[in-house]
RNA sequence: GCUGGAAUCGUGUAGUGGCAAUCACAGGAGACUGUAAAUCUCCCGCCUUUCGGCUUCGUAGGUUCGAGUCCUACUUCCAGCA
């Protein structure tokens, strides 16, 4: 069958690794850069997909460790797809489970703390869920404690199962507190050797599985702030026949685009890169001007939820005294359904009542700022005006 | 009117002779970056930045070394009876 998935580079920011393009898939194009909203669950929590498409989601991210899980990838499979099972009309992108491996097996509740300033200590060895080793990792699933096997091969089937149009090669997700021998040990002996299984268990299912569409496999660098292991990372899986490649793990926010620029100096540059779990605007900006292509992140949804809603001038808690009687959009200039529809006194009586709709009002509004935030970035890079929006709003946003 | 019961933080409660203030809710604030998250953390009588100090169990007495707790009266409320 013919490789449905292509990414062209339209435009370019002169002097930095920035730049717009186009990624082809099954299920339509993504014009980059883009914001891909998170469903890890197969759905974006509190949103229809009728209500993501709204927002402006170009695709959405679901998870293979959750799906698995439940209702289990041979369902979504016999469902026909992860589209067609949710009912998703654009690409779709799913995460490999390695995420999974740090966040039950390593256990720190925080543990994606990019300051690296943490008091947090990992779990005692019997509370873990995942324990690691150089072919794979078992899992004791979050939802009944059952026994579970992890490997690339594993990750690959899943993946395949359930059919997104961009899938990511098996890795082990490290924390700024291992130890710079562990992150040697974990690049060399796992996430590199698995990113070659799992390619080769890729073009395996891709041959089995030739009448399903086509679907793109990322290699996923990791190698935490380390610019020798970022480089030899990228280095390595740059010379494989990856479709794009996932910029993984613990990154320390202060350097964050020092970081990416490291790994956008080794990679092919016609491969498109996508951010793993980054959405705070300072980091997307620095991410995309050192050539950061899409990103994922559940952030915008999660804190949406808990009622932190994003404004030009930084982010607020709407559950807040003060906004019990703002009788205004929360932001009067955005262009998203709640802003529009609804004032701050009402999403603050939501969350105050509990009610199911401050979640939904208060994700289309943070999804839609961040997607409209790195939408108005890929403008900026057409128009050569980049570095001015960029000053101006982060600015506003961090009051600098 | 009679009989019985009750009264503790903003609210509902825990505390049944030994340093009052448990739990929940309400309230104030913070956190959240490839989702074990509609979750979690802190504050929540008064004064004090902290350390700590002070006050307080409806009211007034009493018993006791010691009373939120036992006794008496009163007040208010609840239930039943009239």
């Amino acid at each position: 069958m013919a490789k449905e998935f292509s990414f062209s580079i339209t435009s370019r920011l002169s002097g930095a690794h920035a730049r717009t393009g186009v990624i082809s898939t099954p299920h339509g194009k993504i014009e980059t850069p883009a914001f891909i909203p998170v469903g890890t669950q197969a759905t974006l929590k509190a949103l229809t997909p009728e209500q993501l498409a709204a927002v402006g989601a170009q695709a959405v991210l679901a998870n293979a460790y959750h799906l698995y899980l439940r209702p289990g990838s041979e369902i979504i499979d016999a469902a026909g797809g992860l589209n067609a099972f949710m009912n998703w009309k654009k690409p779709t992108f799913t995460d490999s489970g390695g995420f999974q491996v740090m966040s039950l097996g390593v256990g720190f509740k925080k543990v994606i703390d990019m300051n690296g300033t943490t008091d947090e200590k990992p779990l005692a060895k019997k509370d873990k869920l995942a324990w690691i080793d150089n072919d794979g990792v078992t899992f004791k699933s979050h939802l009944d404690g059952s026994r579970h096997r992890f490997n690339p091969e594993v990750s690959m089937r899943i993946q395949h199962e359930l059919g997104a149009d961009i899938i990511f090669s098996f890795d082990e997700l490290t924390t700024l507190h291992h130890t710079y021998e562990y992150q040697v040990e974990s690049l060399r002996e796992r996430t590199h050797p698995w990113a070659v299984r799992s390619l080769e268990a890729h073009a395996k299912l891709t041959e089995s599985r030739a009448d399903k569409p086509y679907q793109a496999l990322y290699g996923v660098i990791q190698g935490a702030n380390y610019e020798d292991l970022r480089r030899e990372s990228a280095r390595f899986l740059g010379n494989m026949d990856f479709d794009g490649y996932g910029l993984g793990g613990a990154l320390t926010k202060e350097n964050i685009g020092e970081i990416v620029g490291w790994m956008a100096d080794e990679l092919p540059e016609d491969k498109p890169r996508h951010m793993l779990g980054i959405s705070e605007p300072d980091d997307i900006f620095a991410c995309i001007e050192n050539g950061a292509d899409t990103f994922d992140c559940v952030s915008p949804a999660r804190v949406g939820r808990n009622g932190a809603l994003y404004l030009p001038t930084g982010r607020v808690n709407v559950t807040n005294r003060k906004y019990r009687e703002q009788f205004e959009p929360l932001m009067k200039e955005c262009d998203c359904y709640t802003c529009q529809n609804y004032t701050a006194a009402y999403l603050h009586h939501l969350f105050r009542a509990g009610e199911m709709l401050a979640s939904t009002l208060a994700t289309i509004h943070n999804q839609r700022f961040i997607v409209r935030l790195v939408d108005d970035i890929r403008e900026s890079i057409q128009d050569g005006t980049f570095y001015d929006f960029k000053n101006d709003f982060l600015k506003k946003y961090y009051k600098k």
